[in-house]
DNA sequence: CCAAAAGTGTTCGTACTACACCCATGG
DNA sequence: CCATGGGTGTAGTACGAACACTTTTGG
């Protein structure tokens, strides 16, 4: 490629990620305390730059293995944030998206290498730049897409049980659930197999552990399902 | 701003258009006719690069202004686009959006001077790069928000009546719907108002004109809708 | 007065809501 | 044996789907 187009204006591009989690009680968001300049001892995203002979979905992959040890991590992006002094450094471009990972799978070290920390969403610091209004747009963007799409699952270890479902869609959601007709609602998708196991971590009696029926999941995925109904965007 | 990160790859940012219209019977796209190198002669979407000194979301507008002469076009951004080779000529990553617009109301000479004509959707002839998959990642996402939210309105005149906005919803989902339970469901939103007027143009019964009621479809934009409960993303 | 399009009604079934009851477990 | 949490059942309601009838209009 010699030729180039006629217009001067070449960009930094960045991408920046907000990687949600679940420990069972609340939605908690990876989060780095920079060592670096600018904004050093400040809290931000995970991030980073696109490099020249890399396509944009490897360099999200890329972000987001040096952050958690993953690979084939669920992500969508959100939006692509575009003002001109967003970032007082330079003028950057940055590709937005939010990731959901099983927050006891990812690699403690690959995080330590990043001083990345785990922080409750809802007690969460400011963030340097614009990045709390990212913030604040994936969780927006996550309950719409969790209201219609069965992503939750993503959240969750392979097995899991429905009343763990239920306190992730209620943490999702910051609202109370009626138990019967959360059940109901999530075991007529027939997306959950009975693996037989019960959870044995419960002090009382223990709960069915399923998990998810892959194949149809991926067939059902963009199908509408509307998990919480009564949900107001 | 004199500092700079230490990353050298700058990239060459575009913004890249689909223009929705429709003539009352089908869905129209507004495409180029190339008279430019590269691929003179060949179809595309209205595009451009980020300048220097704009805000993504004002070239956006500036795109969608060069283009159809309108302002405050309604417009969501649907993916930005980021493989190396997508464009021939230099690497170039691009922002992607849609618009819709009351195909009436474009100005004429903004889209001559563009070289711009309105093409049906169905019949669209393959376009460069990768403009087609935007084609059909707009379509889907534009079947998948008309379907939750009001966003077909932006698409008619200021008054209409209930039958072409079934004309609509039926070429956006090109399937049937049944005319009394679409009347029902559209005007249990209560978002219309019946302007009191008639469509002088019917050869037969004439129907009742309505307008939107602004702002109650500012408050409820969000709020699901379900217009099309059959249909399946 | 007739064909075509527009407005309004009715019935049926499904699915959601708001409830109550029973079972399993560990202390 | 009891407190806690998990699984299942039921009645009422609301909404969507599938259907028919009446009204308006121009030719």
């Amino acid at each position: 490629m010699l030729a180039r187009y006629n217009h001067s204006t070449r960009i930094l591009l960045a991408l920046d990620c907000i990687v949600f989690g679940f420990d069972g009680e609340e939605l908690k968001l990876l989060l780095i305390k920079r060592d670096f300049e600018p904004e050093r001892g400040k809290w931000s995203l995970m991030g980073g730059f696109l490099n020249e002979d890399e396509d944009l979905e490897v360099a999200a992959n890329r972000i987001l293995y040096d952050l958690t040890g993953l690979k084939d991590i669920y992500f969508e992006e959100i939006k692509t944030f575009g003002e001109i002094n967003r970032d007082p450094v330079e003028r950057t471009v940055s590709v937005c998206f939010f990731a959901l990972i099983n927050i006891h799978a990812h690699s403690q070290d690959a995080a330590k290498s990043q001083n990345a920390f785990w922080i409750s969403l809802k007690n969460r610091p400011e963030l340097i730049f614009d990045h709390s209004n990212m913030v604040n747009l994936a969780l927006e963007r996550l309950r719409y897409r969790a209201a219609l799409h069965p992503i939750g699952f993503e959240l969750l270890p392979e097995k899991f049980t429905i009343p763990q479902l239920q306190k992730l869609y209620e943490a999702i959601y910051d609202t109370p659930l009626d138990r019967r007709n959360f059940s109901r609602k999530i075991l007529s998708t027939k997306l959950l197999i009975d693996t037989g196991e019960k959870n044995e971590n419960s002090a009382t009696k223990k709960a069915i552990l399923y998990k998810l029926d892959q194949e149809k999941y991926q067939r059902q995925f963009n199908a509408f399902h509307y998990f919480v109904s009564d949900f107001k965007v």
